[in-house]
DNA sequence: GCCGTTTTCGGCCCGACTGTTTTCAGTCG
């Protein structure tokens, strides 16, 4: 994956880019895993409904931020079942895991059928039947063997046909290469080029991202597109010509899913502008968030599809979302939040909050120069600012325990305070605030003193060694610092690279009690790689009322623009502009501070 | 196996596309 994400990188200003799947909540993936695998398992046995269990549970604890087994032991068997999907019987099998380190009923279902589940399903068009026959017919329990049996054209004794055989060969070369998840902020731009591709075509009458990259997740696995044309044949043929295209999986009249150059499928609908609500509703949320939609709709004896809510064969709504949702009894729910994680029981209320808006942010609070590691001066930073329209941005270079880039001393934190004043001259139309990114040393005191920092206009304050601490320890240690009166904001309050190094173990809870209690600021970094706070954290945040900022942490004044991440970022965990201390003007963000 | 404005039993989202068994099961999103 790493040739994929050179350019990236590049622009990142990253030296290290070996992009690797790191294994955050560690137990979480395991047992999700497991439960993912018992679908599956049940599922070749015909089992019915209970897969669907299983299928639900697994993807709830995989993106779960809290480790099951800490809600195990704070709060027992009693607490995991408070956990949605988790009865008791997979309460118990969660118990089960966490005591013993391995689940019976998982055991007993692999010794009848001892396949890798894993990585056979991971081959395109392979299910948990086709498994079951695989390994009946042939023998077959691996991908290898797959592979080879293919290779060797004995799939036919299986009642393959040879077209089977070629498609399973294509996609196990395709799980060769590496490949991924791509950040959301690295397949962006290429996904709005093909956004612009598909918009100019003289058939279509509008067109919108879909799944994972309309609700702005922080990485996206394909990218879905979709149409709104009365001529869906001839957009499909047009589009599969697209330049980006390496081949097709499938096309049909209404849909098609492509291969592209950057090792990556996308999927294009094409329907009737008439059901544009419908259709844009079913391709967007999440399978959960569909699925309620779907069964609320249900309850009231009606039926939601694709193109439309329908009362028997009358058509209720279809043409705008907003007209969907309200039919239903609920308010529109805004795409990053549609997740089945609470926004449908809300919409129904009346109760969504007002997220913030892509344009309500007034100011950049984490801005590294050339006085440090950035690549560009102050001057140039702020004029790229004020470009994009800020009206204010923090200057927050590193400072001197973070020699590496060689951050500041007192005294020459006190020279960039001069030259801020002098660079602010040149500028009416945006405040260059004073700041610094200050190192949290082990113990929890900072590298400069507190003379100097009360002199700053805003202190960031940040992890950026010794990361593997234990808890009890790191917390302590950021702890610390928020008790210090000078200390504004945490920055990437928890030190996680998305694919590349997890977080250092920290209690959330502990550090935002403090925050709340110490007026303390925490930090969206809007990096494509850190999106740190993650979503959950962000949620619990604004229910405590703990204030928040949304900073690029630009180190050039490309990354300026990486904005819109970290909205996209307090979007998904229900923040509002209330809860954003530069959503406001530079005087009030200031009264907001400790 | 889970869940509840049909609350402790009786339900469980919906449709497109593929390959083939040519009417439908399997897979996918």
């Amino acid at each position: 994956m790493a040739h994929r994400n050179a350019q990236f990188c590049l622009e990142l200003g990253q030296t290290d880019c070996v992009y690797k799947n790191k294994i955050n909540n560690m137990i979480n993936k395991e047992i999700a895993k497991i439960l993912h695998e018992m679908a599956i398992l049940l599922e070749m046995k015909e089992v019915s409904f209970k897969p669907r269990a299983y299928e639900k549970v697994a993807s709830v604890i995989e993106a779960l931020a809290e480790d099951v087994e800490e809600i195990y032991k704070h709060g027992g068997l009693k607490a995991l079942e408070d956990i949605p999907g988790v009865g008791r019987s997979i309460g118990e099998k969660i118990e089960e895991y966490i005591k013993t380190k391995h689940i019976k009923e998982y055991e007993n279902l692999k010794k009848e059928i001892p396949v890798d589940i894993e990585g056979l399903v991971a081959v395109e068009g392979i299910g948990p039947k086709t498994i079951l026959r695989l390994y009946k017919k042939l023998g077959i329990k691996t991908r290898n063997q797959l592979e080879e049996a293919a290779t060797e054209g004995r799939l036919a004794k299986g009642g393959f046909s040879k077209k089977t055989e070629e498609n399973i060969l294509k996609s196990i070369g395709f799980l060769k290469k590496e490949h991924g998840r791509y950040l959301l902020g690295e397949i962006m731009p290429v996904a709005q080029i093909i956004l612009e591709r598909i918009r100019s075509l003289p058939e279509v009458r509008s067109v919108e991202f879909a799944g994972s990259l309309r609700r702005m997740q922080e990485t996206v696995g394909d990218l879905d597109f979709i149409a709104f044309s009365d001529k869906p044949a001839e957009v499909i043929e047009k589009f599969i010509k697209f330049p980006e295209i390496q081949d097709i999986h499938s096309k049909g009249e209404h849909k098609t899913l492509v291969r592209l150059n950057i090792d990556t499928d996308a999927d294009l609908s094409v329907v009737s502008p008439e059901s544009l609500g419908s259709a844009l509703i079913a391709w967007t949320g999440d399978k959960q968030h569909n699925i309620t939609l779907r069964t609320l709709a249900e309850k009231k004896s009606w039926m939601l599809n694709d193109y439309g809510l329908w009362q028997g064969k009358t058509l209720l709504a279809s043409k705008t979302e907003e007209e969907v949702y309200k039919k239903l009894g609920m308010d529109w729910i805004p795409p990053e939040i549609r997740n089945n994680t609470g926004e449908i029981e809300a919409a129904l209320e009346g109760k969504l909050p007002h997220l913030i808006g892509y344009d309500e942010m007034k100011g950049d609070l984490q801005i590294q120069t050339n006085w440090t590691d950035g690549k560009n001066s102050i001057e140039e930073m702020a004029k790229a600012a004020s470009e994009l329209g800020h009206e204010y941005i923090l200057i927050t270079d590193h400072t001197k325990s973070l020699a590496m880039t060689g951050g500041s001393d007192e005294k020459r934190l006190v020279k960039q305070m001069d030259e801020i004043d002098k660079i602010q001259k040149k500028f009416s139309d945006i405040k260059i605030l004073k700041g610094a990114e200050v190192n949290i040393m082990p113990d929890g005191t900072l590298d400069i003193d507190d003379e100097t920092l009360a002199k700053l206009d805003v202190v960031g304050a940040a992890v950026h060694s010794r990361f593997n601490m234990s808890e009890k320890d790191m917390t302590a240690r950021i702890k610390r610092a928020m008790e210090n009166p000078n200390v504004d904001i945490i920055f990437h309050p928890t030190g996680r690279l998305i694919q590349k190094r997890e977080a250092y173990k920290v209690d959330m809870d502990e550090l935002l009690k403090t925050a709340k209690k110490t007026k303390t600021v925490m930090e969206i970094d809007a990096f494509p790689d850190r999106l740190d706070l993650k979503d959950e954290y962000i949620r619990k945040a604004v229910k405590l009322g703990v204030k928040l900022s949304i900073d690029t942490d630009a180190h050039s004044v490309a990354h300026l623009k990486f904005l819109r991440y970290g909205i996209a970022q307090a979007r998904r965990g229900w923040a509002e502009k209330k809860d954003i201390i530069n959503a406001h003007d530079w005087k009030t963000m200031l009264k907001m501070l400790k």
